[in-house]
DNA sequence: GGAATAACCTGGATGC
DNA sequence: TGCATCCAGGTTATTC
């Protein structure tokens, strides 16, 4: 499922192929790929065929390709993974992959033809061309990016934990505002982006929270504690590639991460604790499930 | 306005 | 073996 580290190392894996690049040309093979454009497939083949893309840049679980044209407007092409997307380099020419639904063809200077493929077996993800915004903070728009835009899709979520221009102070006032469980606002990507049920479980057992106490009653210091453990996550789970259970997840070359390995929590139901040897429970949680320990995450706590 | 919930979707796992 | 059902979950529209 990706989430940051994902999204980022896939980022990283296209931006020295893509930055550069022309766009030669578009072949959309499933429109439902495209729900987060507001044309059809012929409609986004024209836009961005002939496009100079400019680098890759991430914010949260968002990508986006700043693209450049004589004549053109500020511009960029959106991509969301959902839940099974996958953004692959491929040879020009290569093979149809299974649950293809768009390729780019592109021709980049040092590199020459190239092939951008998006698979996505659920279909949640989806590419878009999208005007480009000014940030409301004037700082760049996200990861990979000195440009204080951002795609207009974007611009309502919230920065990640690992960009420069979070802001700690804000996020502390908006959780004491709210009612809801920690998880729930952990996922709510107008808060904090990022995060999602994989990294959220796997944050709240390092910082010893129970999942479903309400935001606004942890302290300065818990919401410290959470931030610290959110941060370490997200870069261990970098470190390692990200994570992958079935495939559904892989970097631009089709290889699979490996935090896998290291998950305390999420998806270890009825495995002992790592911390206290008792078992980790599930539980359901709005429509998915949430995994910790009874023992070490006490409601009280908080 | 804030919070909660349903819907979207595919394929693997499970049960009968 | 084949069919039906459940489950996974990010985002957004809808409802309360």
């Amino acid at each position: 499922m990706p989430e940051l580290p994902e999204v980022e190392v896939v980022r990283a894996g296209l931006a020295p192929a893509v930055t550069g690049a022309t766009v030669l040309g578009v072949t959309v093979l499933d429109e439902r790929a495209l729900t987060r454009h507001s044309g059809d497939g012929a409609h986004f083949e024209a836009g961005l065929s002939g496009r100079l893309i400019r680098g890759a840049a991430r914010r949260g679980k968002f990508l986006w390709l700043p693209l450049d044209g004589p004549g053109r407007p500020s511009e960029a092409v959106v991509a969301h993974l959902g839940m099974s997307g996958q953004i692959l380099l491929r040879a020009p020419g290569a093979a149809t992959e299974r649950h293809e639904r768009i390729r780019l063809d592109i021709h980049h200077p040092d590199h020459g033809d190239l092939a951008i493929v998006f698979a996505d077996q659920r279909t949640f993800g989806s590419l878009a061309l999208d005007a480009l915004v000014p940030t409301t903070d004037a700082a760049p728009g996200g990861h990979g990016t000195v440009d204080a835009s951002v795609p207009a899709q974007v611009a309502h979520i919230a920065r990640d934990p690992l960009d420069p221009a979070f802001r700690t102070g804000v996020f502390r006032a908006t959780l004491a505002r709210k009612d809801s469980a920690i998880k729930r606002v952990l996922l709510d990507q107008s808060v904090v982006s990022g995060i999602g049920n994989i990294y959220a479980d796997e944050a709240l057992w390092a910082a010893r929270i129970h999942p479903e106490v309400p935001a606004r009653v942890l302290s300065t210091r818990t919401v410290n504690r959470l931030l610290a453990e959110v941060d370490a996550v997200l870069e261990k789970a970098l470190a390692e590639g990200g994570t992958s259970f079935d495939a559904q997840y892989v970097n631009v070359n089709g290889q699979s991460g490996y935090f896998a390995h290291s998950l305390n929590a999420y998806g270890r139901t009825g495995q002992p604790c790592p911390r206290c040897g008792r078992p980790i429970v599930r539980v359901s949680f709005t429509n998915r499930s949430s995994h910790f320990c009874p023992y070490c995450q006490k409601p009280s706590r908080a």
